[in-house]
Formats: C-alpha cells, structure tokens, sequence
DNA sequence: AAGTTTTCCTACCGCATTGGTAGGATTAGG
DNA sequence: CCTAATCCTACCAATGCGGTAGGAAAACTT
C-alpha cells in the first residue's frame, strides 16, 4: 500500500504551482531544475494534471503552466485521482458498473463481504485524509518551512496517531 | 493506491479461521475449495501470516491452520503489515535508519516537505481505519451477512462519500 | 522568416512486483 | 507404508512504473 513518485511529483508539481500563483506561468522546465525532477518525466504527469482541469498551459515560448483554480479550491483528492487513478484499495472498487459484470466476488445481490467492509472503511479514512487537504494548506505548510518559527507544525497536521 | 489481492486473500483467510475458531485446525485446502481461491497461492500467503504469529499451524493429516490469538485481539493493522509489508505512503518511509542515509529528498534535517506532509496525513487515516478494526469484528460481520437482518452495517462505516 | 522556447504526443526500455504454478521435501495420522 | 497436510523454493507470464528519446505543433523573439 503506497503511493507511487508519479504523485509524488505531481503534488510537489501543484505545490510549486501554488507558490508562484502570479499570473505568469511557470515552465516545467524551471520547476524540474529548481526541484531537482527528472524534465520528461514531469511533461507526461502534468499532462494528468491538466486533463483533470487543475492546471492550465501557455504554449510556445514564455510559456508554462499555472494553477486552473486558486489554491484553496483544490483538494489533494482531486489531485491523486488525477494522477493516480481512482483511490479504491481494492482494483475492483473502480467503477465497471457498464459492463454489469462484477469482476471480484466482493459483492453478492447488493451484499458485502468482511473484506470489502475493511476495505471500505480504509478507503473512506484516505479519502478523507485527502479531501480535507486543500492544495493551499500544502503550499502554505511549504512556504513556513523556508522560516522555521513556527516550531512544529505538524503537531496539528497529525491528531491522528494521538487519538488512538 | 491499492490493496493486492494477496491483502485481499489474506485477510478471507484470517476471518475464515476466524469463524470455524474450535481446536481443531482447519486445513487450507478446506478453505480453497469453499471460497474458490488457489491452494498454492494461499500457502505462500498464510506463511506470511504465520511469519507475524497471527496464526498457527500444525502439520501432518487432519493438521491445518487456527488463529494464534483469539479474534478480538487482532487488528487489521497487524495483518495489513505483515501480508503486504508496512503501511508506508511512500516508499521512503519505510525504515531505513539502520542506513543512515536518506533515500528520499522529504527530509532534510529534520524539515518535512509539502508532500510528506500529506503523505503523513494519509498513513494517519489508513492506519487508523485498520488499527480500529479487530478480526472479530470481521468474523462478526461476515456471519450477519449470512442472515440479511441488520439491515445496513455499511452506513456507520462509509459517512464519507455522503458528505461532499 | 528564421529560430527558440515551450507544450504536447507517442513509442520504447529495464526493472520490480504480482498473481499463479510446479515440484518436491517434511511431518504426522491411520 | 500410505496419505494428508504443512512447508519451501524455483519458476513463469503479465503488468505497471520510473525514466528516456524523438520528435511535432504552437507561440514568442529577433
């Protein structure tokens, strides 16, 4: 269970994206140097990114890409089904309802399995991990590591392991 | 982002062993048949399990395999790991202290990237979705599933998708 | 009218992993 | 002994992933 570097450098993507939301686009190139990124690699995942509406381009030269929306408006969702595909822990979560087919035996006449319950429930704890982070808390999280002051901000980010 | 099937088997498995949890060990070829999965895959799987101690095994005609603990104090966190290897977002975060050097470019002297950020928050959701799911809570569910009367146990489970 | 900078597109490659099989050891019961 | 079971290892085909190569097409610059 992990999450491929294809998201990984697509959320690093949109984060930089998000720094410099000025109107001028930013070139896959400048990111790719300043971030240390593999250039060709990046072309085909911000291809997703822009298939999914999250990032508009300026071709020719001068050129680039900028965020499609302002920052807040993004959910990191949106983002890893974009890149990744649909998050579903199980490959026959993803929606083949057309063909009317059920290709795992997960589910029986409208019933549910143990494992499709387990599976269920860890999907939903991902998708909510990843709905309630909006590209604009990454960037900002990103901006106020450059200044170290605020001590730890991940005390905040991460009640999660606390609570159990 | 997706569970393998071997996860998937695995943890049938676990609630199959689970059910018939009497003395007797019950022997995979038993279970093979009566879920129509692969023997020989199995096999390879449950000595996963045997590897994390969540199950026992005892050889010879008439042996098989029973739960070393009893159901409601095993979490699925603890089987998740050991059919899959941890339940790291990324692969960086698997421990490599022993190492020393650092694999991934998240971490810089104790700083935490953007993407770590969410990345953290993620593991944080998915672990807490299998900490706070026991086997017994499976077996228990499975065998309801037999007898449609509770009418829908999903809903307490998926609030999420309602929401947005 | 070049030439340059960019996005865009497609094909390819090596590698690791996965799901699955085969074949055989070893252990225990009848 | 034979059989039923766990064990163990090697192997296989398919898939996907990270990454590269080689261009087009579009837009700005000179």
């Amino acid at each position: 269970m992990i999450f491929t570097t294809k998201a990984e450098y697509g959320v690093r993507l949109l984060v930089e994206l998000g720094r410099q939301s000025s109107e001028s686009p930013v070139s896959l190139k400048a990111i790719a140097e300043s971030e240390g990124l593999p250039l060709a690699y990046l072309e085909r995942i911000v291809a997703l990114l822009k298939r999914a509406d999250l990032v508009e381009s300026t071709r020719g030269a001068h050129g680039g890409y900028r965020l499609a929306r302002s920052a807040d408006t993004i959910t990191m969702d949106e983002a890893v089904v974009a890149l990744e595909g649909s998050v579903a822990p199980m490959a026959c979560f993803v929606d083949d309802s057309d063909d009317g087919r059920v290709l795992c035996s997960h589910v029986e006449d409208g019933e549910t399995c143990a494992t499709k319950f387990l599976w269920l429930r860890v999907q939903g704890g991902v998708n909510d991990a990843l709905r309630r982070t909006t590209l604009a808390e990454l960037v900002d999280f990103s901006s106020r590591q450059a200044v170290p002051a605020g001590a730890s901000p991940l005390g905040a980010a991460l009640p999660i392991h606390t609570a159990a």
